[in-house]
DNA sequence: GAAAAACATGCAACTTAAGTGCAAATCTAT
DNA sequence: ATAGATTTGCACTTAAGTTGCATGTTTTTC
């Protein structure tokens, strides 16, 4: 019971009931969530208080920002099967055109970029778009 | 002078005074242009047929559209020294996140990625973010 | 070359995601 | 228990993107 909590806690974030259920949210999820989705997972709460809760979770590290090109930002909790969070850890974006779902694909790392002279690297975003394997069958 | 009006013509966009403005501004531009950019750029005109004719230039093939995170969209002349438009075509964009400009490295083409079984790829976007040459100058 | 059709432009209005201000509610620490 | 800090909910604002429609311009047809 007292999992989430702990999670939020070494997050350093008070486990009010909204954080327990949007993080319970985001885990029982296996696509990234736009802000309209997390609403409509829950009948009551208010739009703004889930737009700070979401953003909360992104400065304290428990979720990332995703853009896939939509132009509607989208949000997954981070992988904590690493322990660091390094600039390896950088995993690919794949964007479905057909059903618009966006996923990490977490063990699909960004390979090493060479830059021209003077640039430094200091984040990424390799986004894939395509057909997802769902709407492949179909 | 009707060098514009033939690159326009065989994208088969007709060669309006607006569009031979358009084209020049970007072609000057080293760097990619938001629509605001692009209407400061020009005292007289209107965002919404500025925004129509980037709209075109981009249907038409002319421009890609560049989305570095920032949430407003970007847009940059194709790179026309390659004279195929394929899916290796696909270069890398850079986002300083000092002087907030983005560039298209156009010889610096995103590696082959694997992806899981079942899914197809049909675009990418490679998008670093860091400092770039200029800002880390200073 | 006039008329018709097709396309481009400008203005106003609309849509929607994102973000802010502020007061009430809740939680934490003294 | 009280004071201080944080969280929540509601109203409102902002700004990019987009559309409808009337007018202007170019191209095609006859
Ligand atoms: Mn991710
Ligand atoms: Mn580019
Ligand atoms: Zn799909
Ligand atoms: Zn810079």
């Amino acid at each position: 019971m007292g999992e989430i909590e702990e999670v939020l806690k070494k997050h350093h974030i008070r486990p009010t009931a909204i954080r327990l259920l949007m993080y319970k949210y985001l885990r029982d999820r296996n696509v990234a969530a736009t802000l309209n989705d997390i609403e409509s997972g829950f009948d009551k709460s208010d739009r703004t208080t889930l737009y700070r809760t979401i953003k909360t979770f992104e400065k304290k590290g428990l979720v990332h920002q995703i853009n896939d090109g939509t132009g509607i930002a989208k949000y997954a909790l981070d992988d904590k099967t690493t322990g660091t969070t390094a600039l390896q850890d950088l995993h690919l974006h794949f964007h479905c055109i057909k059903c618009n779902e966006t996923v990490c694909l977490t063990d699909h790392k960004i390979p090493h970029i060479s830059l021209p002279k003077g640039y430094l690297s200091k984040d990424m975003n390799l986004l894939v778009k395509g057909v997802c394997d769902k709407c492949n069958l179909k």
